[in-house]
DNA sequence: CATCTTTTGCCGGACTCTCGACATAAGCCG
DNA sequence: CGGCTTATGTCGAGAGTCCGGCAAAAGATG
């Protein structure tokens, strides 16, 4: 049984004929002839054009076929609400958004992605066996593998609730659940940096938190809290109180809501990141000025992260990161500074290329990893063949 | 191809019969009895005693052998090197240890380690060909997968030095190496915490560095450089300069040399760690004193960690960790303090009960890990069957 | 001591997997 | 257009795997 095998090496091997595929697993054509019949019936593997004819019959290319199935990515933040309908290959065919508050308790947020769901499938022409999954990022701890919020914060009436049961008796397929920082980290993998094995993804809006994949897997720690970064005490903050009852937090130093208040003392009117985002792009300086140093606070953060967990990549993203490379400057003065060479000699410190669609992109990542796990691959091939 | 699975069942099943592991396998009896004849055959498996009749023939317990080969796990220090001979349990059967400062070099080093493996089994009886694998710890930034040290600063000599290669030159084994404190960390779970999946070691002595497990695996980031902690900048400690040229590093304020400046500025004669933790456990207030405040000091990073990768175990260890209690008291009173409620429910802060024997242990370890990975008892069986 | 119960070792047979060969399809070339 | 080259689909044979049954072994039981 490894039709899988086969899978994989189509999947990251690009486009390859049979007789390629042969050579490269050591397997007979006839083998591999069967295993690709499996997958050209279960649709996840298509012809792709003819490659060049070297004097006789020219050879079929095969290729993964993105638009077999499609998955579901939804995105829940504390005010909204936000989904996307992508293929296997996490190109997004269709959206939806909504304002919603995630305090209004798991049956009207949840009837949201459901209806939602359903009506992307619509929208696509796509009948509900065409979903293959769906991935779901929470704004708060999750206990990923019974998709699960553990004590969220901000999220009243959610703690402990069984999401997936209440999606799958609506719409009946897998349905992974994950934290919102994570799957904005798989997001910007997936999409951005499908080769890297490390990569944290630093989330600025209201609060600071981290998205840690290491050695090409998400760290979620043993409770399903790891990423935790707003609450480390800074250098120089020392009497600032944050909301979590300690003081001098990176949070309540560099998080959109302590420049708002920066900013409102001398003078500006400013309530959230979209305001300090649009006072940077217009050129005033104080809020530059501002931006800037939250940014050398978060890398004096950033800096020991890098130190401690060696990333290749990381990634600024969350409503702050609008501000640019303002934020990212003040990071990288004092990562560079702070952080032993070795761990920064190949260091990548980029803006979110993904934006606000890391998360949706993330939850499709979530989905499609499940969808195509050699695991999943295996069961639909035995429901083909017997 | 799965005899690796029936060894896997009975390595973390316990002692078992063949009707029991047919059982939990869903396979027949009769093709268990040929798995377990092959682990017979290779010694991996022995008879343990027969159980308890139930009216007829006493069925006879099966169960890892772990005298059925042996590794050597080495843990190399800046002027010590320390070897143990363990069984595939990881009980250490005879140990060595010699006072060699690592700057001398490759040659000189690894020929100690060469001809200790070799004392070493002699001293027990064993053959050449009973030594499964060499675990190698090594004091400074490691490539795991080329088993090679990487700009290491305490090191000389060795940049980039094929240790493997130079081992296996004189006894042919699979040779692995790793940072030394990502041993200690490897042998601290081994040996006391076998079920834990996210655990952080910390070593305190001259730096302060730390070892990574988590989701079940070590941790080694992009560079292999992860687990540096002893750079962190610490509120409060401005003005301090490390060693590294930064100011405000918690090694300059917590790690051994640090303390033994301080006491010695209040009139003690030490020098390192050994003094310190002789004073502290003569009951020497000052010496008490200043352990309990780098303790807390340490606790304020030790605190960014929990909250960033969230282990359900921090170890302490290191030649500083035998100041005990008072060490682990400070760090402790900061943790509980900084670290989010939810990180620290279920968190054990312990010092290493492994002790000086952490690295060996890890080392060991290590090399077990690979001699009983699926693919290397896959690759034996064949060697018995074919 | 004879019989019964349970485990263990052995063996034939069924099943599955994989391979290689052969026939067919598809395009190139004179 | 017919022969040539190369790719694809089909099929039977061989190898290996796994199962179930049977006989022998080892101890319990009366």
């Amino acid at each position: 049984m490894k039709t899988s095998d086969v899978f994989e090496l189509l999947r990251d091997g690009g486009p390859q004929t049979r007789a390629q595929l042969a050579e490269s697993s050591g397997l007979a054509r006839s083998t591999i002839a069967a295993r690709i019949d499996v997958l050209l019936r279960l649709g996840l593997v298509a012809p792709y054009g003819d490659a060049v004819s070297t004097g006789g019959r020219p050879p079929s290319l095969l290729a993964l076929n993105p638009s077999a199935r499609v998955v579901v990515g939804v995105d829940l933040g504390a005010t909204h609400a936000r989904a996307v309908l992508a293929d296997l290959a996490g190109t997004i065919l269709a959206e939806a958004r909504a304002d919603l508050d995630i305090a209004d308790g798991p049956d009207v947020v949840l009837g949201w992605v459901t209806t939602t769901v359903r009506s992307l499938l619509r929208g696509q022409q796509r009948k509900l066996a065409d979903l293959a999954a769906i991935g779901i990022g929470l704004p708060g701890p999750v206990e990923h593998s019974s998709g699960r919020a553990i004590n969220p914060p901000i999220m009243p009436g959610w703690d402990r609730y069984d999401v997936p049961a209440h999606v799958r008796r609506h719409v009946d397929v897998p349905v992974l659940i994950d934290n919102d920082v994570n799957i904005m980290a798989l997001g910007e993998q997936h999409a951005h940096f499908p080769d890297v094995q490390d990569l944290v993804f630093i989330k600025v809006s209201t609060g600071i938190g981290a998205g840690i994949i290491s050695g090409g897997a998400l760290q979620r720690g043993a409770m399903g809290t790891a990423g935790d970064v707003g609450h480390v005490r800074l250098p120089g903050a020392e009497g600032v109180t944050c909301r979590c009852g300690n003081e001098g937090c990176l949070e309540a130093v560099a998080a959109a809501p302590a420049l708002a208040a920066t900013l409102r003392a001398s003078g500006a009117e400013v309530t959230g990141s979209a305001d300090i985002v649009a006072l940077v792009r217009g050129g005033n300086l104080d809020a530059v000025q501002v931006v800037r140093q939250a940014g050398r606070d978060m890398g004096e953060v950033v800096a020991m992260v890098v130190n401690f967990i060696n990333p290749s990549v990381v990634v600024i993203g969350g409503a702050m990161s609008g501000a640019g490379e303002h934020l990212i400057a003040g990071i990288r003065e004092t990562v560079y500074q702070r952080s032993l060479p070795l761990a920064t000699e190949h260091l990548r410190i980029v803006p979110s290329a993904a934006g606000e669609q890391a998360g949706v992109l993330g939850a499709a990542a979530l989905a499609i990893a499940h969808v195509l796990s050699p695991a999943e691959i295996e069961r639909a091939s035995l429901a083909v063949t017997g």
